[in-house]
DNA sequence: TCCTTTACCAAGACTGTCTAGGCTTAAAAG
DNA sequence: CTTTTAAGCCTAGACAGTCTTGGTAAAGGA
């Protein structure tokens, strides 16, 4: 069997979760889910992705987390946006739609 | 200083070549040319991607490679689609409208 | 002759994702 | 009450694709 590709594109994770926190804090697993559901089930994020990008965010600054309770009452990270998170988030947008726009002119070229 | 992103997608430079093929041979580095025109200048292809995934797409079958003249008179190594190249194009091209469509979704949620 | 340009090639670093595990604790099942 | 399942966090190592940096060979012009 031929592996089949990932459900997401190397480089956009950061980008994504950075979204997924523009309104609300949420923990981790909410992040992963929350993606996944606002992509209608197309990305899927692996824990093994989803940490580490957690803490490369949150070294950046972009992003701060805090212990706290979840819904289903476990202990939990809390991560939220910092206002160099949202510029980031801007900057990684502009950068995505930049770059796949020339992709998209190398598809559609004759 | 900040670190700029890459001028390419990681995972998208097969299918880029490949789309650079469809119609004429080329050889390498008119490869990485025509890319970059048709992309108008937004995407650039380094040489040490671009050897790299040449040898891929050849081992893997959907391009094939022979010697010829380019059209400065140096020795250059044509690459043709085959026709599971065709095939595979085909199948990358709606990989990448997936995902993106996906990625897409995301950035506009509310 | 020397320099620039074209064209190909390789080694190693780097980065981000994935696989495959493990830990703790709350709730549900028995 | 004991066991199992699920939620949530975390890590180490493998891996793949790109980039940096270096190189070679040969054509053509100065």
């Amino acid at each position: 069997m031929a592996k089949e590709k990932p459900d997401l594109v190397y480089g956009t994770l950061d980008m994504l979760i950075l979204k997924a926190l523009q309104h609300d804090p949420r923990h981790g697993l909410a992040i992963a889910d929350r993606i996944q559901q606002m992509s209608k089930d197309i990305l899927h994020v692996e824990q093994g992705s989803l940490y580490p990008a957690l803490y490369r965010l949150e070294a950046q600054g972009w992003i701060k987390a805090e212990w706290g309770v979840s819904d289903n009452n476990r202990k939990a990270r809390y991560y939220k946006l910092t206002a160099a998170g949202r510029k980031q988030l801007e900057a990684e947008k502009e950068h995505w739609l930049r770059i796949t726009k020339g992709i998209d002119l190398v598809l559609a070229g004759g």
